[in-house]
DNA sequence: TCTGACTAGTCACTTTCTTGACTATGATGA
DNA sequence: TCATCATAGTCAAGAAAGTGACTAGTCAGA
């Protein structure tokens, strides 16, 4: 049970798809989102390290309104569907605190590409090749979107003065390993494709 | 469903944690493995890019054999309990073949530490702290394992001689990228320990 | 005018994962 | 001698995650 603790930290923090979309006075700390705010912010920022399909948040959203750990609010929009606005509640805050004291899970990767890198001695590389290109590309625009996202954090000071003095930097902290995974994955991505696009076609089998 | 593929590309790879134990000949291509020591190897090696429990990899075994992607077959033992052994068939290698060329899911990170990291700024970050450096220390001894097993993957030879000679490369491929990530993931725990560190107490809330 | 995309969300179903407990035997160590 | 670890698994229940399909209105463009 944890996709709920990370809905709770995006909530939290502003990193929100919309930017200045709609009208929205910002003022109180921590975001208010809708489900599908959410949903699209989970597809960017903060699948960097969490994933998870609209149906689950709306689904992780409604339990934790029942438990009181987030408050849902209703707004009528004339143009648009109606939508319900999530803030994090001083419950919310707790439960959150409490998990963050707790020892964590070890992270988990899950990765198709890795399994077929691991055996790629023993099947065709052509597709592999391929795979591990377009993996590296998208790796690289990851690169640098995440290189925007915080430029735009960190406002007008450089990194170190930011990290002193920003608030809200927990986003800014987790973006940049994202910057960095990427970047990795991307250097990994390309040489793997070239070491066996040098090999040629299967050689060791069985 | 790709625990499937997980571990048909682990028996097929030779990286198995038992080394010398005990006394089979390790003739024939990709190895020969029993549930358990599939369970060691994901605890390991193959954890870099998936984690299952035993009783997962016990089940898909029975699966796989059912299917006839796997064969298995009793060794009697007598001075520990008997086992089962179970290598890749061809029927095996022909669906790891198509899931190579299937596009793949992208690659996911499920990681309550940096679900915590990007609640930082509204939660105490002592304990916080004490995660990231244990998380640092661990990678650290991750990148020391991976080390050894690379020169050990790559006997005498140099990385880039035995990337365009050796056979079975694929998870020497592999254990690279965990090498690259636990790297990153060492310095990024300690910056961010030092980043909170010299921060001190929480300050922006809400 | 019809198509498709965007906003906003719901329902039902299936697959996977995780937890915890249980069976056995042999070897190691206090 | 008793406890614990390592080998080698099995079973069952429940929580979490993933998939697909569906509603419904608005807006932009062909």
């Amino acid at each position: 049970m944890a996709l709920r603790h990370a809905v709770l930290a995006a909530l939290l923090t502003g990193d929100g798809s919309g930017g200045s979309d709609g009208g929205g006075s910002d003022g109180d700390g921590g975001g208010e989102y809708s489900g599908y705010q959410l949903a699209k912010a989970f597809d960017i920022g903060v699948a960097n390290f969490w994933h998870a399909l609209p149906q689950q948040l709306y689904a992780e959203l409604a339990k934790l309104e029942k438990e009181g750990l987030v408050a849902g609010r209703q707004v009528v929009q004339e143009t648009r569907p109606n939508k319900r606005l999530f803030r994090v509640t001083e419950a919310g805050l707790a439960e959150l605190a409490a998990f963050t004291t707790a020892t964590s899970k070890p992270s988990f990767i899950r990765d198709d590409l890795m399994v077929k890198v691991q055996a790629a001695d023993s099947v065709d590389t052509g597709p592999l090749i391929e795979q591990l290109e377009e993996r590296a590309s998208v790796a690289e625009a990851k690169t640098e979107l995440f290189g925007k996202l915080l430029r735009k954090m960190r406002g007008g000071l450089d990194e170190e003065e930011f990290l002193r003095r920003g608030d809200r930097i927990g986003p800014y902290l987790t973006c940049l390993r994202g910057l960095a995974l990427e970047r990795e994955n991307r250097e990994w991505g390309l040489r793997v494709a070239a070491v066996l696009r040098a090999r040629g076609p299967i050689r060791a089998e069985r």
